[in-house]
Parts: C-alpha cells; sequence; structure tokens
DNA sequence: GATGAATGAGACTTCATTCAT
DNA sequence: TATGAATGAAGTCTCATTCAT
C-alpha cells in the first residue's frame, strides 16, 4: 500500500495526525472489505466502521463509494507503477531472465498480497460498473501491457525471442496470470480437496513452457496455423 | 443446456405441457441474464417476465433467488463430457495435433457459446457460493482437467512432449482458456479501444506457444506467425 | 381533481379496485402535503402513509418524487384545460365579459381550490427544481397565457379595446391572479390582522380598472407609451 | 441593507475591527444565498465560507439556521421608508403623475436591486416562519400599503380618479409588483423562451393601463360592480 | 396453481450541528 | 474566539419476498 498509516498517536497535534492517517485507514479498510464481499456487496457503512469512523466520514474524504473504489486501486496498484517501470528500464540481463523476473515480481507484489482481490474484483464485477472498468482498464491493464510488451519487444529486437505477434504474446504472458487469480479468489478457495498449485513454481514453470514450449525438439513445428482466422 | 425450452405456446390443452416446462423456461431465462447481468444485478421480476410469468411464479418454484442461481449452474454444465471424452478415446494423429483440437473444439462448444458464461458466472460468483463453487469444481473441472492430462500424458509418453510436470502443464492449458472467457465476459466489454483479439486466431498462437515456446532456440523455428504484428 | 378515488370497497375484485384508486389516493395526500410543506420538505413516506400505504407503494406508482409532482399539477390543473379552452371557443358576449368571466372561473375552478397552492409552490421552490419549473412553464402556464391573449386579441381586433401590446396585456391580467395567490399562501396566513381583502370582490374590481382605468375621464390619455409592440 | 459590509480585510491590526464586522458579513453573504438559493437550498457552510470564516464561527454567532435566516430579514428590511415617503409629502404634480413615479422608483430602488430578493423571499418561506411574516407585515407592507393608500386617496379626492374602493385600488397597484418580483425571483430563470418582459417597459404600461384601462371609450362603464358582488 | 400489488429493510448520500483542539 | 473534523439523522429510491385474491 501507498499510504502509510499511524493510526495511534497521542502527540500535540492530535486532530491534524488523525486527518493525516483517515485516508489510510479508510483505503485499508475498503481494501480488506472488497476484497472480502466485492464491491456491490460492501456497504459504506461498514467500511467506515472498520476504520473507526462514523458513515458521514467515509464521505469526507471520499465522494462516492466508486471514488473510494478507484482510489483503493490507485493505493494498491496503479500507483506503484513508476516504481515497478523504473526497475525495468535498467535491466541488463537476458529477455528470458526479465520476463522471469517480471512474472515473479508480479507474485510478490501483487498476486500474493490482499491487491489481487482488487483484479479479481473487476473479473467479477466489471460488467456491472462500466465507469470503474473503464478505470481499471486505463489505470491498471494499459500500463501493465505496455511492460510487458516493452519486454517482448526487447526479446524479438535482441534475437532472442522468434518474431512473435506482439500482442498475442503479451496475452500469453497475462494468461496465468489471471489464471492464478482465478484459483486464488474463486475456485481456489474451495477447489478441489488438494492444493496441488504452489504458485511460484506455477510461474516458474509457466516461464519455463512460454520460453522453451512442450516440445522436445525445434521438430517439425507444424506450420502452426492454416486455419480459421475468422474475423 | 439440457432443458429444452419452448416459451412460446399458450394453446388451451398445452396448460398442462406448460407447467412442466415451466421450471426449464425460468431456468433458460435466468441463465441468460445471469450471463448477460452477473448475478446480484439480475432481478428476479425480469426472470419471470423473460420466461413469461409473473414474479410470483418463479418463487413457487425456486425458494429464493440463491436457489433459482444454483439450479440454473447444476442444469447447465454437466452431461457434455462423455460425449467429448469419447471423442478423444479415439483419436489417432500426433498428440500435437490432438491438444490442438482440444483446444480449438473448446473453443466452438463451449467458449464461443453461452455455456461460457456459466463458467465466467463462477469464477465471478463461486466465493459467494462455496458450495456451488465444490459442485463445480467436481463435475466440470476435474472431468476437463483429467482429458488433459491424458493428452499430456500421451505426448511424454510418444516422446513428442518433454517430460514436464503433469499438473502444472495441465494448468498451462487451462491458463488461455479461463483468460479467453475472462476477455469475452468481463473486461472485455470495456477492454482496450481495439478490439484486437480474435479467439481463434488467439488459440492457434496459443497452442504454437505452447508447443515451441517463444525462444527462437537451437531449433528451426517454425516460420509460423507472420502475422498480423498489431499494435 | 381528475381522479375519482372510491377507496373503501368490499365488493369481489377488491385488490382491483384498490389498484385503480391507488393513484387518486396518492395524488391527494401528495397535493395536500406539496401545499401544506412545499416540495422539498414533503417526504415521499409521508405522503405514502397518509394515503395508507407503504414507501415502496407510492415508487411503485410513481417514479420518482418529481413525477409524483408532475402528475399533480396534471391531475389538478393543466389535464383541466382542454374543457376550459373548450368553454371559451364558443362565447358569445362581450370580451369585457368574457375576461371577466375568465378570472372569475379562474378564482372558481383554481384560486380557491386547493390547486392554487401548486402555483404558489412553483413560485417558491422553482429555482431549486429547473426540471419541474419548466414543466411547470409548459404544462401550464403557456397554455394559460394563450388563453388570456386570445381573449385580448378577440377585444382589440373587434374594436372593444385599446390597440395595446399584447404581451403586457397578458401580464396585466396575470398580475392581480398571482397576487392573490400570493396573499393566500404566503402573506395571508398571518397578514395584518384584518381579512379585508375578499378575493371574489378583488377579482371584480380588478377587472373593472383593468378595463375602464382609474381615471374618471377618457381624458387626455398622456402619450406615455407608444412603445415596443414586441411579439 | 442596513449592515455595511467589508469582507476583504484581513491586515493584523483590523483583528479586532473584524471581529466586530463578522456578523454583518455573515448576515451580507447569508442574504446574497438565501436569494439566490433560497432558504432550504443554502448550506451553512457555503454561508461561512462566503463571509469568510468557518462553518463553526457561523454557529458561534448565530445559534441555527433558522435565526441566521430571521437576522438576515431583520437586517435587510427596514429602515427605508421615512426616506421614501418624505419625498411624495411635497409631491406637487398630477396624481397620475405621483402614481407613475412612485411606481418608477419603487422599481429603481427596490425591484431592480437585491433588496427585493427579501420580498420574494418572504413570500416563499412566510408560510413556514409565520413570526417573520407578521414582522415583515408590520414592518414593510403597511407603510407600503398606506403610501399607496394616500396617493390614490389624492388623486380621487381631486377628482382626477373615479371614486374607488381604496383598498382594493391599493391592490391593483401592488399587484405588478409582485408580480414582477415573482417574474424576477422564482419563474424568471427559466420563463418562456423569449425574455419577452422589460421591467420598466411593463411597469409603464402598466401604469398606463391602471389610470386608463383595457376599453378604448369612456363607454357607459357597465354597472358592474359597485363592489362586493361577492361569490 | 398463478398473480401482481404491497411491503419494508436497507443502500447511498447530504448536511446542520457539535466539540476537542 | 475560531476552527474544521466528525457525527448521525434523515431523505430518496430499490428490490427480494409475501400473500390476498
Amino acid at each position: 500500500m501507498l499510504t502509510q498509516n499511524s493510526p495511534e498517536s497521542t502527540s500535540p497535534a492530535k486532530r491534524e495526525r488523525r486527518k493525516q492517517a483517515r485516508p489510510g485507514e479508510l483505503l485499508a479498510a475498503a481494501l480488506d472489505l472488497f476484497v472480502e464481499k466485492g464491491f456491490a456487496a460492501t456497504r459504506a457503512e461498514e467500511v467506515a466502521r472498520r476504520a473507526g469512523v462514523s458513515k458521514g466520514t467515509l464521505f469526507l474524504y471520499f465522494s462516492s463509494k466508486e471514488e473510494l473504489f478507484k482510489a483503493v486501486v490507485r493505493d494498491s496498484i496503479s500507483g506503484h507503477f513508476p516504481v515497478w517501470n523504473a526497475e525495468f528500464e535498467t535491466f541488463t540481463g537476458s529477455t528470458a531472465g526479465m520476463l522471469r523476473q517480471f512474472m515473479t515480481l508480479w507474485w510478490v507484489r501483487v498476486g500474493a498480497t490482499k491487491a489481487s482481490g482488487i483484479t479479481k474484483l473487476m473479473l467479477s464485477e466489471a460488467s456491472n460498473f462500466p465507469e470503474l472498468a473503464a478505470f481499471y482498464q486505463q489505470e491498471v491493464m494499459a500500463p501493465g501491457q505496455a511492460l510487458i510488451r516493452r519486454i517482448l519487444q526487447r526479446g524479438v529486437d535482441s534475437g532472442e525471442f522468434r518474431p512473435i505477434d506482439l500482442q498475442y504474446g503479451v496475452y500469453s504472458v497475462l494468461a496465468p496470470m489471471i489464471f492464478l487469480l482465478t484459483r486464488k479468489h474463486a475456485m481456489g478457495c474451495c477447489a478441489g480437496g488438494n492444493d496441488d498449485l504452489v504458485p511460484e513454481v506455477y510461474i516458474a514453470a509457466q516461464v519455463d513452457t512460454l520460453l522453451n514450449g512442450l516440445c522436445r525438439a525445434p521438430s517439425s513445428t507444424p506450420p502452426s496455423l492454416k486455419k480459421t482466422q475468422s474475423t
């Protein structure tokens, strides 16, 4: 989370301190509840109560429930992009290593944290809240995909990767991330009895497959697709 | 869908027939609406109206909106596996071709149809209905994964595939399917500005990547996709 | 009021009877309360309670408080215009008599009834509810002024009246009507101690003044205004 | 307005001066806003902000929003009559001219200024504040009407006017004034499409009609009503 | 069985008023 | 005295569910 909340302060300027901390406390409470119950099912009053304030106070800091949600997204995810992107600006290793690091860090920073719940939430409720969906698309999806695309482009440019279609390549990287979120938040909670998926291992395996494919040899790869290409 | 709905009949003698058909008509209407708007946003009255009955009648057959939802999922997801599995029992080509066919057929029969909405619906609402999630896991996910596993096993056994971890391999295949559903039902409505993803092409590309990886490799990388290169 | 409400019925099709009567009962309750407390200060629930139904029922018949108000206006005033206008289509007497009849009937049918409260209400709250103001302007003011204008035009055409500016003439007729409403609903409640204004007498006197002026003779009418004649 | 407001001073030593001026500044801000938006729609915080103080300070000086309203009306309506009355004590022209001057000056000094908002405000809110209405009646309406009555009496005495009922004559003069206020503050915002009413012209026309009537000839004024004729 | 009018809890949001600083 | 963060009652509107007909 971006905000640093220090709810327990007893110094002289107590009121001011509280005011500084309020948004962070509300954001934290909102993140918890949104992830736990979804956007529509989370009641504004409950967010306020969990943050230890009254209903009215919530609206003092966030003009509507939707604005609160946007703030949560910014605080949990999109606010970090500048830093995260910067790390890759200066990456010097192989592009394969870069892709591995991207997915690994994504898991550590988003997938494994509460922030991942936000993405799952969008998957679930986007269609009912078009404005939020647009916001998320613009604030999170677009920058994220841009970064993936830059990595793939680098691999193609350097000759490390085959000259693939970039957009579909991006989706190939995205798919396992979405899959993990789905496991964790939707099916995972009660999927099978066997917890047979260790995310870190899955990501490693996924990167491996992504880079090298399932096939043993270069083989006589079929001329892939002479089919559909329907529109 | 398993139920056969014939909503447009009102002749005198057909009254009894109608009574028999009621639950099916309600289920069909509910499926449409749940897929279209999600669980919370679907109003009971609208389901009833689309089924051609009154609100009261809906509650005559389903004691609550939740029960209706459960019934929809139960009614719409099983029964296809026996047939689909059988087709692969007798497959004779290469395992690469088998995998390609599996995903292609999945798209044609599930991904591209209304049935896909049910899966998306589970993704969205599973956490609110643990009982349903378990049911879905057992009835749909397990058989589906078993089939994928059999295909991969065949490839490994025949030496076509590298000796990968089977379970993670299954997830590698599953991920793009989930991703497509997500595109179609959740983010799709407003994702990007450009509808830059053609499912059939994506699946083909995905299978290609799955089989051969992104890396140029030692290999004579197939000229697989010299297409689109859209931006 | 246009609606005929018969709240007390015990015949077989009781429910249907109630349904017929509901809008009228709600309209009557709303009229009372709007006149008594104004638009903004009238709570929807109170309207419902006075009509003997629950909050939800009100919104079953009128989709919003504003729509309820519009319905009240139509029911109390503008719905009568067709009939009222018709009466003047066939008027055969002098235009002076016509004008006298117009104002007299206005008092009997609107000014002296609860409907007058609606006009007063618009005077008070129009600026806070622009949509309602526009509605009232279009539905009530415009037709009313059109009728007045027709009367004045008739007088001018027949030579009974001086060739006055029609629009200002309309306002001359309107002013005492507004004045009466103001007396009745705003200042009247506690104006002075002496109820020194009898509306019917005021109207008669006003018509007289309107027709003949205050001056004793035709005198040397000052060349006062040979102006505008706009419109 | 009686209070002199100097809202824009914040120098160090002027602190004490400010304190004295506070109530006046608040009253001025409140007057502006009440006239502009009405009582209910004016928010306490906005009044405070416009006066350059905080919300808390407003309640330091006025115990509630209602009290503030009363104070505004009390502060804004008296004091002008002595001067205005004096002007007419010494009037020497014709009574017709006197009446014309009275209405013209009223428009210049009241109707066209912010003061007119107070009267409109009384019209709107009087029924909710009976005490204020009584106060206004006594302090403003009564003296105003007395002046009009004196003018009419003068006309009758001198033989310029017909021997009309004085009280109703007063109301005939009052009506167009009220009408103008109504136009300006209530309906005006969206009345008609065309701003077809120029107050000065209207007043002139009104005076003309008042003096000479609509009818062409002195005619045989119908024996219509030598008053009462009620109902 | 079928209907649909009626219900009322509950959601979001506003804002006059309070009170610790 | 002045502040402004905090409160919470109140308002409009929705919708799953009930029940008299």
